[in-house]
DNA sequence: CGATAACCGAGACGGTACGTCCCGTCTTCTC
DNA sequence: GAGAAGACGGGACGTACCGTCTCGGTTATCG
């Protein structure tokens, strides 16, 4: 039963969006009463994520290759790819944005996809800072939101084209710094 | 009428946040009827964002020091600042969150609020690299979605804190860039 | 709209019986919110009680001929008729079963139906009671509860059956008494 | 276990009455499962009623005297004030009133209480009629309705007060008939 | 200056979804 | 192997807002 409300809430979730995406409709589409559905998930939030995550479950491996700007490249132009190429961007933004007013949601959210990727690329970028090709000094959590939360930004507040170039760029720019060298 | 209208919504928007934030409930407030706000806003969240902008109306003008690192550290400290010091972080966000299944929203939000801001930070750069500062290989719209939007990203999710020393981190990082020097 | 309402409230009613009558299905036939139902009757009862007598408003008159054995009679006579020849009976009966765990109803049914109909027979009760026919100190409206709440006796805990003949016994026996002349 | 649901089913009905007898109160406050109340009642006015009647089993034994007026004024009294003076009237009420839609209780009630009772009452008549005290054209089940009838009448539709000073004007208008003798 | 139009408050209305309660059936696991 | 525990589909409950729609009464403009 639990499957078969996941599958629902996941089909309905892609077909439809947030917008449409109800407790009652995903209750009729699995054939489940809502009782049941409010036993197991605290929120329609948390539902939707555990819907989307258990059927799709975006295994984005993290490379390393040893270079790591080639690797920091191919993970973030496959993570736009992600974004823009599939319907997972607009899913994702829309349970962000639920989110926001959501507080199991985000919980789960941060439990659940974005605390271990970012501790994914943090352990990818700590064996570069160990073998002395980035500095000491950088915060590595930083990186993340420079790299990743850039991506994001432009998700949720589209005012600029989510593209390759700009996945390439924002590795580009923060691995050699904007300043003109002297 | 507008004016009462605004206001009520604006204090309805801070004293209860986004999940409170129901026509019916400012047109109580303002003593307005329904109709009247639906004939001039297209979306709650449309009257939510026009409400907290006549409001606050955060102006954070943007310096013009001569010395670019300077200029964007104070710009990103005073807008950490905004987000975290005031009720304003939680309501930009639940704004954005409420944009990403409001279309009319998202537009308003970056016609009158993202995309000029968007524009300063722009300006202020170009005038660095027109002066030699930066490079002149760099876009410079992905310079602000690695500042910014890294702050963004900590305030819609947030997995690591939203700090002063973050906001000097993201400047520092990204100017001198991450790679150990030769 | 409040016709609309009543209509469909006295066709399920008449149709089903208070088993099946539920405030969504009279919004669903009435075309109707569920809102405007619950903001004009305070409890289900209440509704199927206005329904009810809106559009079957029994009126069966009070018949005063001179002779009140024979008024009597016919006025019961019809009531039994009404209470087994249609489904009337079957209603009242819910109605009144419903009233007993539903304060709104009972009190509606007391002031709109059954405080009348007592008055009516005791005023007739009274004519007869001014010209010397029945003994003077008998409170009439114990009279009422041994015609009427006799038959409401029989409808509600139908060990027995309800028939002409026993409304003819009704009045016999009490009027002439039980007990053998000496 | 039957003791302990039929105990708790008479706890609960008595404490808050029909309004809030639910089996799944009862199951938990028993301390037994749904499925064997279930298997041992057909529906939960039966178990209200099996519940009352077990605890309570009100015996209002029929008193003989040889004066029959005197033995009925005797009984009804007591029955008035088993119906006013206890928290019995409510729960009687509230199983008939049930009874009008669960048809299960509605047989139950009649086997197991109403029709004894009747008889018992009309045993006693016959003894009247037998030695001649009664008119032998006298239905004696119609006296059971003009008698207790109209107490259950009083009980169900108050529009007037259940009293002592009732019955024994049920009593004394049934014996001597309401006429003013010539 | 008085008629006439626009506007707006008030709120009713059909809907949709909410989250809860209980029904009657069923399975599971324990004693 | 009976029974407690409780999950389950179903369906109704009463509530909250949605967005649309009349109503009147008040302004404000124009004849």
């Amino acid at each position: 039963m639990r499957a078969g409300i996941l599958d629902a809430a996941a089909r309905l979730l892609l077909a439809e969006g947030m917008g449409s995406f109800t407790i009652e409709r995903v209750a009729e589409l699995a054939g489940a009463s809502k009782m049941t559905i409010y036993k197991w998930w605290p929120s329609k939030g948390a539902l939707a994520l555990d819907g989307y995550f258990t059927t799709v479950e975006a295994t984005l491996a993290f490379p390393d290759t040893g270079d790591l700007e080639a690797d920091l490249t191919a993970q973030l132009v496959a993570f736009v790819g992600l974004l823009t190429g599939t319907s997972a961007g607009r899913v994702i933004a829309e349970l962000i944005g639920q989110a926001q007013t959501d507080p199991e949601l985000a919980a789960a959210y941060r439990h659940r996809y974005s605390s271990p990727r970012r501790e994914l690329a943090v352990e990818r970028l700590r064996r570069s800072q160990d073998s002395g090709q980035l500095r000491h000094d950088v915060d590595l959590q930083v990186v993340v939101d420079q790299l990743w939360g850039a991506c994001y930004h432009r998700l949720l507040l589209p005012d600029q084209p989510l593209t390759e170039q700009f996945a390439r760029d924002l590795v580009h720019n923060l691995m050699h710094g904007l300043l003109t060298p002297p």
